[in-house]
DNA sequence: TCTGGGGTCCTAGGACCC
DNA sequence: TCTGGGGTCCTAGGACCC
């Protein structure tokens, strides 16, 4: 676990060109500091945020001391208490996180155009800027004055780099990678450091002799078109640090879901047909709040083997109207549930969507 | 007493149209 | 006997991320 607070800058040389000038900023265990703003009295001890383990919950945020054990983010609740019996579990503050995090969002819009990735991440452009470097202390400062609460950053010529970065120095990490020095920069990580390499990707490259980033860069095309087939030149240029993918502000979203997995696996009919409509309720009220309106409708269904299946439909129009929702999802789970099979878990889901103002002009 | 909830993107196959 | 192609929409599943 990386805890030093020392400013880290491999290869630091001279002052480069910054041909373009992204930063990545990365709360620190986020869900956790910001539960400590207001329970200052916890600091210290083996803490997560999360789920309760008798409801099958997960860890959503451990701090510091909690990691010690061994406990880390997605694990079952259950294996986390096995791990520390002494573990103090809270659960999620969201008005609290969602107050941080705008104010955090704020502090970084005023230093260039943003492209937030979560509650607690963000890239900034600081292209053009005359001092890149100083900018993203003066960031992480403002962050830690404003919020009280700890960031780590990194700063590189493309996405990639600066997220990879902010991840190096964790917790409270500065991490500069100036421009030239990228793929020295990631050689020595392992292929997982890379955003969008996961366990399946990192296990087929390890698989054929390439576990580290300088491997997969300096790996032959044809080898890797055989076993990636495009995606391979893809990895191989991320692996050099090669990323032109810009800063984009404003994304439209894609689609809206609620699921809910239950205590206890359920294959009471009645009962499943009322949560399958306050699902598809709730995608309704946040359609509708949003000012959407969707096309298609997805309902998901997950055995108690954990096998999952999603069966959709798409309308002839638009629909924001509880009324829809419930009775095409209704529809959708009657057709695929086999009566009497136990559900672990149940979602509804909403894709195919449009602004209201957007539909009313073609409704015109 | 394993395994949350909210997303995005990609692939692949079939239907359908020109 | 032949069985083109490209484009778009739709569905389902999987990898991945926070």
């Amino acid at each position: 676990m990386p805890s030093s607070a020392q400013p880290k800058e491999p290869a630091a040389a001279g002052e480069a060109q910054w041909p373009r000038a992204i930063l990545h900023l990365d709360m620190d265990a986020f869900f956790v500091n910001v539960h400590l703003l207001d329970h200052p009295q916890h600091a210290g001890l083996p803490l997560v945020v999360g789920g309760r383990p008798e409801h099958r919950g997960v860890v959503a945020a451990a701090s510091y001391e909690a990691r010690r054990f061994g406990i880390q983010s997605a694990m079952p609740m259950r294996t986390a208490v096995q791990r520390c019996p002494s573990l103090l579990i809270v659960g999620h503050s969201w008005p609290r996180i969602s107050e941080c995090s705008q104010r955090v969002m704020a502090i970084l819009e005023s230093f260039g155009p943003i492209e937030p990735m979560s509650v607690d991440e963000a890239y900034v452009d600081l292209s053009g800027t005359s001092e890149p470097r100083h900018l993203a202390q003066a960031i992480k400062a403002r962050v830690r004055q404003e919020t009280s609460l700890p960031a780590s950053v990194g700063l590189a010529a493309c996405k990639l780099v600066a997220k990879v970065a902010s991840d190096h120095g964790k917790p409270d990490g500065y991490t500069v990678v100036p421009p030239g020095s990228e793929a020295g920069f990631l050689a020595p990580l392992p292929v997982r450091a890379i955003h969008g390499v996961g366990p399946k990707t990192a296990e087929r490259l390890v698989a054929i002799g390439l576990s580290t980033c300088g491997q997969l860069a300096a790996a032959s095309p044809d080898q890797l078109s055989l076993a990636f087939g495009k995606y391979g030149e893809v990895l191989r240029r991320l692996a050099l640090g090669e990323d032109t993918r810009p800063v984009s502000q404003g994304h439209a979203r894609k689609s809206i879901s609620s699921e809910t997995t239950f205590d206890r696996d359920i294959a009471d009919g009645a009962v499943l047909a009322d949560r399958v409509t306050e699902l598809a309720r709730d995608a309704g009220r946040s359609l509708r709040r949003r000012g959407m309106a969707a096309k298609t409708v997805a309902v998901k269904f997950r055995w108690a083997d954990f096998t999952t299946y999603t069966r959709q439909r798409t309308l002839a129009a638009f629909t924001d109207r509880d009324e829809d929702l419930v009775r095409v999802a209704l529809d959708l789970w009657r057709e695929h549930w086999p009566a009497g099979q136990p559900i672990r878990l149940l979602g509804v889901g909403v894709s195919g969507l449009t602004t209201k103002g957007r539909q009313l002009a073609l409704d015109l």
